[in-house]
Order: structure tokens, then C-alpha cells, then sequence
DNA sequence: AGTTGTGTTGAAGA
DNA sequence: ATCTTCAACACAAC
């Protein structure tokens, strides 16, 4: 599942892969995930523009192109953005993979190379956009205050948490409109990290333990960043290559096994329709 | 073999 | 308003 960590992944890829390259095509099978402009339209305003940049707000990819126009992905469930260089052998057996063979847009470049986008339950969107519309866009999909941004500081983060005194702190930190960037993996161990229960009210959180959920959502998104992501599932990098960060995995997807820190058995909880792991022994 | 669970988000319903 | 449910879709596990 891309969260921050493997969302900034992909992006720091992209930048070193082909930033400055040229689109010369581009094809789908899908275009139903393609917004706000028909399979033509959208292949003409690809042809022979320039990839800018790669850009990460929240778990949102943007890619800025020569024509004054930025792409928006959004990875969903099961997409990942897939960098193949013909004139390189490398990277095969990955390509090879189950994982990544469910193809559904290529993007053409020059210097034999492709980005390729495989998506298995075909929930990712791409939507092109005017660079110049880009922050009413963003603005309207209610995308809170990225959870790496410099501007998101303990104060704005007790803030966010007194605006909802209500809100159970589990859901609070899926909320993308409030803080994005944090999914279903991260907030099961940012909370255990923090030794707090995900379904305590905000207002009954005091503030050593907003410091440490505070403290370790940075830690841990960071650290996870360093690893290259958590490929519990389907997540991979632009090499198609396995992330790192489910051989550290204290309490996600590890019902009834036994807490690393204490041996109590983890759980599995409900939360908003989804799940979370937590120790009942080491978060209260 | 049919049912269920999977997680992200937007839209619809209450 | 805010919460809950569902739908988008494919597949693995039961």
C-alpha cells in the first residue's frame, strides 16, 4: 500500500530517472482511470512534452511537464510507477515479477526508456491539470498539511487534534484531509511506537503522549523512507524491486503473533471499517 | 465454489 | 455537519 514513505520512493526515482526526458507516446488499456479528458486528448497533450519534475503532497504524485501542465497520480491501493530502460539488462527478473505485470498505461520516452504503470485493482486515477489551476485543485480535494512538512510543527499539531476533541486519534491520522500522508501500516505503528491505544479520543490524550505520536510519525516515516517503503503487499519501487520496511513491522499485519517489545499477542481491531494491530499491553 | 477480506478515496445515504 | 456505508476492482484465502 503506497503511504508517504513509498510514494516518496517513487518520486525521488523519478527525479533521478528521467527528469528532463521527453514523452513520445503514450498508451492505455484503461483509460476509465484517466480524468477529465478523453484516451485522444490525453495522448496529444503527452506527445513531445518534457517531465520537469517529480513532486510529493502527501500520498499524491505530481509531475510537472513542459506545457505548462502537471499530471496528477494518485496510486491507490495497488499502482506503482515502474522506470524501464531498454538499453539496460537490468532489472528483468523484478519486471518479471507477478506484482508488476498488470501494465495498464505506458508512457513512452526517449533514450529507450518507459514508464510503465501497473495496477492490479485498477483504482489508481491520472488527471492532467493546468500547472496554474494546481493550488485551487489541491485545495479542493481538502489535502491536509503534508506529515513531513516543516510547517507541521507540535503547536499546528495540537491544534489539529483540539479542532476534533472527539475524534478517535486512529481515525484522526488516516484523515487525509487533516494530515496526509499517513495510511492503514504507519498509524498501527506510529501509535504503538507512542504506546497509545488508536481508539482514545484526542481529548483525552495528554501532552507527553501527543509529543511522542508527534515524534513518531517523523521517526518513523523517515526511517521508512530510508528503507524504501513496506512491501507487505503489493508496493513496489520504480525498479519493481521489494521495499524493506516489513522486516521491521512491530504490530501491522501481525494478528496473533507476539509483540517484539513484550511477547503479548497482537491484536486485530476494527476502526472506521478498517483494520489496526495494536499490544494491549504495550499501548494503553 | 461462493463468500469474505484487503485499503484508498469519493460519493451517496442517514 | 458528521458519521457510516458503498462502490470502484482483482485476487487470495477461507
Amino acid at each position: 500500500m503506497p503511504e508517504l514513505p513509498e510514494v516518496e520512493t517513487i518520486i525521488s526515482d523519478l527525479n533521478r530517472k528521467i527528469k528532463g526526458v521527453t514523452i513520445t507516446n503514450f498508451w492505455s488499456d484503461f483509460p476509465k482511470a484517466i480524468k477529465g479528458v478523453t484516451l485522444e486528448k490525453f495522448k496529444r497533450e503527452m506527445r513531445e512534452k518534457k517531465i520537469l519534475k517529480a513532486e510529493r503532497v502527501g500520498k499524491n504524485i505530481l509531475l510537472h511537464l513542459s506545457n505548462d501542465k502537471t499530471l496528477h497520480i494518485h496510486l491507490r491501493m495497488t499502482g506503482h510507477l515502474l522506470v524501464k530502460d531498454k538499453s539496460k539488462k537490468l532489472n528483468q527478473k523484478n519486471f518479471a515479477e507477478k506484482v508488476n505485470q498488470y501494465i495498464h498505461h505506458i508512457w513512452k520516452l526517449d533514450k529507450n526508456k518507459t514508464l510503465e504503470f501497473s495496477d492490479l485493482r485498477k483504482f489508481a486515477t491520472i488527471t492532467l491539470l493546468d500547472t496554474d489551476s494546481l493550488s485551487e485543485y489541491l485545495a479542493n480535494k481538502k489535502i491536509g498539511i503534508d506529515a513531513l512538512d516543516s510547517k507541521f510543527t507540535f503547536v499546528k499539531f495540537n491544534q489539529l487534534l483540539d479542532a476534533k476533541p472527539k475524534t478517535l486519534i486512529g481515525i484522526f491520522l488516516l484523515d487525509q484531509s487533516i494530515i496526509s500522508g499517513i495510511g492503514n501500516i504507519y498509524r498501527s505503528e506510529i501509535l504503538f511506537a507512542s504506546g497509545v491505544l488508536p481508539k482514545r479520543k484526542n481529548e483525552s490524550l495528554n501532552k507527553i503522549e501527543r509529543k511522542k505520536i508527534f515524534e513518531n510519525t517523523e521517526k518513523i516515516l523517515r526511517l521508512a523512507i530510508k528503507m524504501r517503503g513496506t512491501s507487505d503487499s503489493d508496493y513496489r519501487d520504480s525498479d519493481g524491486a521489494l521495499g524493506h520496511f516489513q522486516k521491521v513491522l512491530m504490530v501491522y499485519n501481525r494478528e496473533r503473533q507476539l509483540c517484539k517489545k513484550c511477547g503479548t499477542i497482537i491484536k486485530r481491531e476494527t476502526l472506521g471499517q478498517r483494520s489496526v494491530f495494536i499490544c494491549s499491553s504495550c499501548q494503553k
